[in-house]
RNA sequence: GCGUAGGUGGUAGAGUGGUCAAUUACAAGAGACUGUAAAUCUCUCGCCUUCGGGCUACACAGGUUCGAAUCCUGUCCUACGCA
C-alpha cells in the first residue's frame, strides 16, 4: 500500500462535453472504474433525459452510482457521498484507479473535498410545514434561532433557509462547515468554446427526441412517479413533463429546454470556475491529457 | 389603391403630455450554493462616468408646448378590411 492519500481522478465539464467517454477511455488506459458523480443519473428509469452511458459505451469498463434508487425516493448528496467514498475504498482494494465522472458539482465536491455536511436528515413533516410560510416568517424563524446563519444566508432562497432552520433547530445553530480532503483528486475539465457547446446541446436534444426521450418520461410517469416530482428533477425531465400534461406545445418544450439545458451548463461552470486546480483541457487533446494523468501517479 | 389599426430597447409587449432610459417577461452576461443541487436563489442589462451625474433615444422629418414615446402635419413601412 503507497502511503499518502488515496489518488483518484476526477472528470468534470459541463453538460454535452463529452465527459463519460473520456472517463471509459482512461479507465481502459489506467486500470480504472468509473463512479458517476451525476444526481440524475442514481436513479433508475432516468436513462436518455439523464445521458447515462449505455452498456455499450461502457465497453466493459465497470460504473457505479448509476441506477441505485428509484425516482420515487429523494436521493440526497449525504446518500450519495456515503455511497461515493464506500465505492472509491473498494475499488482502491482492488488495485484499480476511480475516476469521478460527472457535472454535479455539489456531489464532485462533496466527495473530492470531502465536505462534512451536518448530521442532520430531512425532516419532511417539518419541511411541509415550513414550505407554506413567507420569506419574511422564515427569515424571522432563523434570526431568532441561528444570528451568525441568519446574516450570511441568502435570504431569499426558500430552500436554503428551510434547510438552515432545520439544521439550528436540532443543532442549536448551522455548524461551519469542514472539509479535509480524504483523497489526492486530479480534476481535468473539458473545455469548449460556448459556441460549440451551445450547438452540441442542442443536437444531443435532438437526439434524445428521436431516440425516444418523451416515451421514457411517459413511462416514469405510468409507473408511478408524479408530474410534480419529474418537474423537480428539471430540465427534460421538467418540460418533457409539462408537454405531456399539455401545458406547453411541442414546439414551446424544445424551445425552452435549449434555452434552459445551456443555462444549466453555465452554471455548471459557474462552479468549475472556482476550482483553480482544475485543468482544463479539450476533449481533442488526448495525448496531453494522458501524460498529465501519467505524470499524477508516477 | 380608399378605410382602419399600428410602428417603443436583442425579442415579445406595457406606457398614451411631466414622477420615463422607459413596467414586465424572455434572451444575453455575471454570480451564489452547509442533506431538493438538472433543484433553489441573486445581480447587471442604451452609451459614457471621477458613480454626483452627463449624453443620445420610443420608424423618419418637421411642428405645438415651459415640457412629448405620448398631441398635430407630412413621409416611409406593417397588419387587417373594402377594393
Amino acid at each position: 500500500m503507497p502511503k499518502g492519500k488515496p489518488k483518484i481522478i476526477s472528470i468534470v465539464g459541463p453538460t454535452a462535453s463529452g465527459k463519460s467517454d473520456l472517463a471509459v477511455m482512461l479507465a481502459k488506459q489506467f486500470k480504472g472504474e468509473v463512479i458517476s458523480t451525476d444526481s440524475r443519473q442514481v436513479y433508475t428509469g432516468l436513462n436518455i433525459g439523464s445521458g447515462k452511458i449505455t452498456k455499450k459505451e461502457m465497453k466493459d469498463v465497470t460504473h457505479h452510482l448509476l441506477d441505485v434508487v428509484s425516482p420515487k425516493k429523494v436521493f440526497t448528496v449525504a446518500n450519495f457521498k456515503k455511497q461515493a467514498d464506500q465505492k472509491i475504498m473498494e475499488i482502491i482494494e482492488r488495485g484499480h484507479t476511480p475516476i469521478l465522472c460527472g457535472g454535479t458539482g455539489f456531489y464532485i465536491d462533496a466527495v473530492a473535498k470531502n465536505i462534512i455536511l451536518p448530521d442532520v436528515p430531512p425532516n419532511l413533516a417539518l419541511r411541509k410545514k415550513l414550505e407554506v410560510l413567507s420569506l419574511k416568517k422564515l427569515q424571522k424563524m432563523l434570526m431568532k434561532l441561528d444570528q451568525k446563519r441568519f446574516i450570511s444566508i441568502d435570504l431569499n432562497n426558500k430552500v436554503r433557509l428551510i434547510r438552515s432552520i432545520e439544521i439550528a433547530k436540532t443543532l442549536g445553530s448551522v455548524p461551519k462547515i469542514k472539509s479535509k480532503p480524504l483523497y489526492n483528486v486530479l480534476t481535468i475539465g473539458i473545455l469548449w468554446d460556448p459556441e460549440v457547446l451551445k450547438k452540441r446541446i442542442n443536437l444531443r436534444l435532438q437526439k434524445r427526441l428521436k431516440t425516444g426521450m418523451i416515451n421514457e418520461v411517459k413511462k416514469l410517469h405510468a409507473g408511478g412517479v408524479s408530474w410534480k416530482r419529474l418537474e423537480s428533477l428539471g430540465l427534460e425531465y421538467r418540460f418533457v413533463a409539462l408537454f405531456l400534461q399539455k401545458k406547453i406545445t411541442k414546439t414551446e418544450m424544445i424551445e425552452r429546454l435549449q434555452f434552459e439545458i445551456w443555462h444549466y451548463a453555465k452554471r455548471q461552470m459557474t462552479w468549475f470556475q472556482k476550482d483553480k486546480s482544475i485543468k482544463w483541457m479539450r476533449s481533442t487533446e488526448k495525448i496531453k491529457i494522458k501524460k498529465e494523468v501519467k505524470g499524477f501517479f508516477k
